[in-house]
DNA sequence: CGCGACTTTGACAGATGTCAAGGCTTGTGG
DNA sequence: CCACAAGCCTTGACATCTGTCAAAGTCGCG
């Protein structure tokens, strides 16, 4: 396919630069990766549970979840990836899956082969440290959201989820839009916060009643952001978005 | 101080070589690394939130939580480590601790310089692939946990880490010995669980009256695997041990 | 127009939390 | 050696959050 892979890399690239600093031969390094642009449907597994991958995912478009499914039939997402993330780089270290990766909306992902993205953690241990790094953060997020599961009441895991996807896609800890895209069903956050569909419907229209958010057509609007931080006792630097000094 | 030193490293290395290839100059430059036991008593802590650290902290003797405080009060530990983890080597790329450390039980603990840890990974980039592994390893476990939080009912969450604990102290996916060292009060299971200590005190009663385990005094022994694992759901591939062939 | 996927709502059930009290061990100091 | 306190475990009664079941409404799309 001869689909914009650079566009993607440059996302990827950007949120790389967020966290680690690179130099000039290494961001061109890894703009130079190749790949092949791949679109999913909706509700579609693009890697399936328990195979050796040759390849790390890169969402261009849409969104994507990683899922598990447990044998009697409950399924409980264990990330969310956003435009430029690469879903799996921890795949890198190790290829075999034990979970899924879905679509959760019509999305255009770049597979991009582990040779090549070994290859260039070996020629520049710079770029394998920002890769460990990124890592690292997705780690947190997911240790935020066992804080989530374990801690919080259903409105205040709502609430927190909200408040998460709104600062990843502003990529910032300073929520300065309103409105953001969240194209994710009831039954998709469900499956991420540990409730039924029938309760996150619930607790949307309890924000939504004392006037807190309003969602609705893929789009999320908060109307009273520090209301909502509250509920949810949000706090981004679990994030490590726009943080200017790390070593 | 002059504690053996060593043998906490030797152990360290023996939990990496389950899950990367390491060659003899590796071996020795891990083995040659500097640090500083300090003994921590239960309950308290030996790195707090909110700081930058300057070392990593192998776990010697005992136990020690990852654990992350809301501000009601509530807690919620979202890492277990045992003699030979290196509790936090995510520290070395993002040396900011939204979380903190505690001793469960009478620990000892090597604190080892981040900078000699950095100095490895850039004169070895096998060992920083290495570290990177254990790194993704520790993220696919909280993972697990999520899945257990969000999707599995209370008696199947203590059976889980029941089983989770045994196998990563036998590291080995057959589980062979039947009793094993636990040295967790009830609170804090329930920390880790998501759950009340008097909850956990009825699901260890349910477990004990059918048979299944028998736990007290730092000790649990497990009775009845087969039906243990069943109610656990328990499948140990995310611990990623005794896997002999990874690229 | 009709189908399918998703959302919304109500009634009820069940799992887990909360509150309260007592028992058991362990360590400490008189 | 004994008394006492502190921490942990155990249990019961009750409250509440969340799940389950069932049905109807909405929207997009072929």
């Amino acid at each position: 396919m001869r689909a914009p892979i650079t566009a993607a890399l440059q996302m990827f690239v950007d949120r790389l630069l967020t966290r680690s600093t690179l130099a000039d031969d290494e961001v061109g390094a890894l703009l130079a990766l190749p790949g092949r642009s791949v679109v999913v449907r909706t509700n579609h597994d693009f890697v399936h549970r328990d195979e050796t991958t040759g390849h790390a995912c890169l969402i261009e478009e849409g969104l994507a979840a990683r899922i598990e499914q447990l044998s009697d039939g409950h399924r409980q997402i264990t990330a969310l990836h956003i435009p430029g993330d690469m879903a799996d780089l921890h795949s890198v270290v190790v290829p075999h899956t034990s979970w899924a990766l879905m679509a959760l909306a019509p999305t255009t992902v770049v597979q991009i082969p582990h040779a090549a993205l070994r290859d260039l953690t070996e020629r520049y241990p710079n770029v394998s440290c920002a890769f460990w790094r990124d890592c690292v953060v997705d780690a947190s997020i997911i240790a935020q959201w066992t804080v989530s599961l374990g801690r919080r009441r259903a409105i205040s895991r709502v609430a927190h989820l909200l408040c998460e996807m709104a600062c990843r896609y502003e990529r910032s800890t300073e929520p300065s839009l309103d409105t953001f895209h969240l194209a994710m069903a009831q039954i998709h956050i469900a499956d991420v916060l540990g409730l039924t569909p029938i309760h996150v419907n619930r607790m949307y229209r309890e924000l939504r009643e004392t006037g807190l958010i309003s969602v609705g057509e893929g789009k999320a609007r908060i109307a009273d952001w520090k209301r909502l931080i509250a509920i949810a006792n949000f706090d981004p630097s679990y994030l490590h978005i726009a943080d200017p000094a790390h070593s």
